[in-house]
Parts: structure tokens; C-alpha cells; sequence
DNA sequence: TGTGTATATGAACAAATGCTCATATACAAA
DNA sequence: TTTGTATATGAGCATTTGTTCATATACACA
């Protein structure tokens, strides 16, 4: 190979390479939306309140029915849901001296259901 | 109402409670299947690797175009592609001095998708 | 061989995380 | 009001996590 064979060469992988880069860069979300996301797989990430919320998702729950659940402490528990309200995962309803908690949406149940697809390989 | 009618109401209660415990933790997978979905997560829940995954989901990418990608330093985006290869979310090919990444499989786009769906609102 | 570029890794450290223990609050029934 | 049950919260602590810095390895080319 010559100069201009090499010359050519180069200029053509950084063409295809600033086309790559760019393409890439146009997938990847705004940072409020990355913020948002991780949140929500930070909330998935733990395996007390992904018990929790597997359990939420066949439909509303008092804390000592998901005390059953979660095979942590009941404060364990009480801060676990603490976190899933923050982050609005989950909604919470008074009813004497119980509170009852539900899923916020059903995004969380397809999350989980396509988190347990790949884990089943 | 006398205490008949709270007997009976006690009763159903209890049997509401059971039933409602019994398909929760039915709704609970089994602690593998936690493991492997919860590590799934984890691996979604820091916002260098989701930059990653995310550039890599139009196809794939060397280390230093990731670089673009990330925000940080080489290590630190080396050290996080370690913990995606890891978890097999991931894979590499060497192609000369380059090691070229790809998503291991079309689960991660679909999970990425559905948080942003959710972050959304 | 020696030099430069691309990528990987180990150690160290600060920040975040999840638990326990003790205690506080909320509500119900006596 | 007092007692009992249900839930929430703060402090403390051990573990995990993500980064940086320095260095190592891998490969290409002269």
C-alpha cells in the first residue's frame, strides 16, 4: 500500500467513526431522563423491594402481609417501602390503623416480568 | 352489631388474609430468579454504565468511542464495561489494538425503553 | 528491537446502601 | 386514659460501590 491508499484509508475510518460516535450519541437519553431511569432500576435492585414489588404486583398489601414477603425485619421493611414511595413506585391508602399499599403504574410489573425473561436465558 | 356478626366478620378477614398472602408470595419468584433479575438491575442502576448500554444499542463499539459516551475517564469506563461483561450483558471481540462491544442480547433495549417509557410519565 | 496507542487492572478512598436496635407515632378498643 | 397493635423513623454500623491514580498488558508499526 502507498501514502494515498493509506491517506484514503484514514480519512474514510474517521468519517465511518464520527458517524458512529454521533448515531451513538443521539441514543443516549437526556441527563434528566438518565437520572429518572436509574432511579427506577435502583429501586429494582435490591432484592427486599424487588420482593415487595413482585408481590404488590397480584394487587394492594398491608405491611404485615408483606412482612410474609420480604424475610426482613419489619423496620427493614418499613424503610424499604420508604424508599419505593420517594420514588413513586409505590402509592400508599390509610384504612384504620393499616396502610395499604399498591403498585403507582404498571411499568414496574412489565419490568419485572422482562428483567425475569432474560434471567430465564 | 353483636358479637356474632364479629366473629363472622373476624373469620372472613382471616380467610381474606390468607388468600391475599397466599397469591402474593405466589407472585414471588424463586430466590435464583430474584438474584439474576435484581443483578440485571444493578447493572442498569448507574447512570455511566446506562450511558453505555445505551450507546451500545445501535451497534457495536470500541473503548474509545464509548469514551464519547460516558463522561468519564478510560479507566473508570473500562472498570464498568468489566462489571457488564461480568454480567453477561455484554460482549467483546478484539480486532487489532481494539476491543469491540455489543449488548450481549435485545432484553437490555427493552428494558431501557420501558424505564424511559415510565420516567416519562 | 523500541515506541506509541488502546485497553485492562489493582489499590485506595469517599460516598452510598441496607440492616439492626431503640424509639416514636397512629389508631383502636377497653 | 390506658393498653395493644400497626407502622414509621433516627442513629449507628458494616458492606458495597464508583471513582481516581498508577501501572500493566496487548497489539501495530517503524
Amino acid at each position: 500500500m502507498d501514502e494515498t491508499t493509506f491517506a484514503l484509508e484514514g480519512d474514510t475510518d474517521d468519517f465511518e467513526r464520527s458517524e458512529r460516535i454521533e448515531r451513538a450519541l443521539a441514543a443516549i437519553p437526556q441527563e434528566a431522563l438518565i437520572v429518572s431511569a436509574t432511579e427506577i432500576f435502583s429501586a429494582l435492585a435490591d432484592s427486599t423491594r424487588f420482593r415487595i414489588l413482585s408481590a404488590l404486583s397480584v394487587g394492594e398489601l398491608c405491611v404485615s402481609d408483606l412482612l410474609c414477603a420480604t424475610a426482613v425485619s419489619q423496620s427493614a421493611t418499613s424503610h424499604q417501602l420508604r424508599i419505593l414511595r420517594d420514588k413513586k413506585l409505590v402509592t400508599v391508602r390509610r384504612s384504620g390503623q393499616r396502610a395499604l399499599y399498591s403498585l403507582a403504574d404498571d411499568h414496574v410489573k412489565s419490568l419485572i416480568a422482562l428483567a425475569l425473561d432474560h434471567a430465564a436465558e
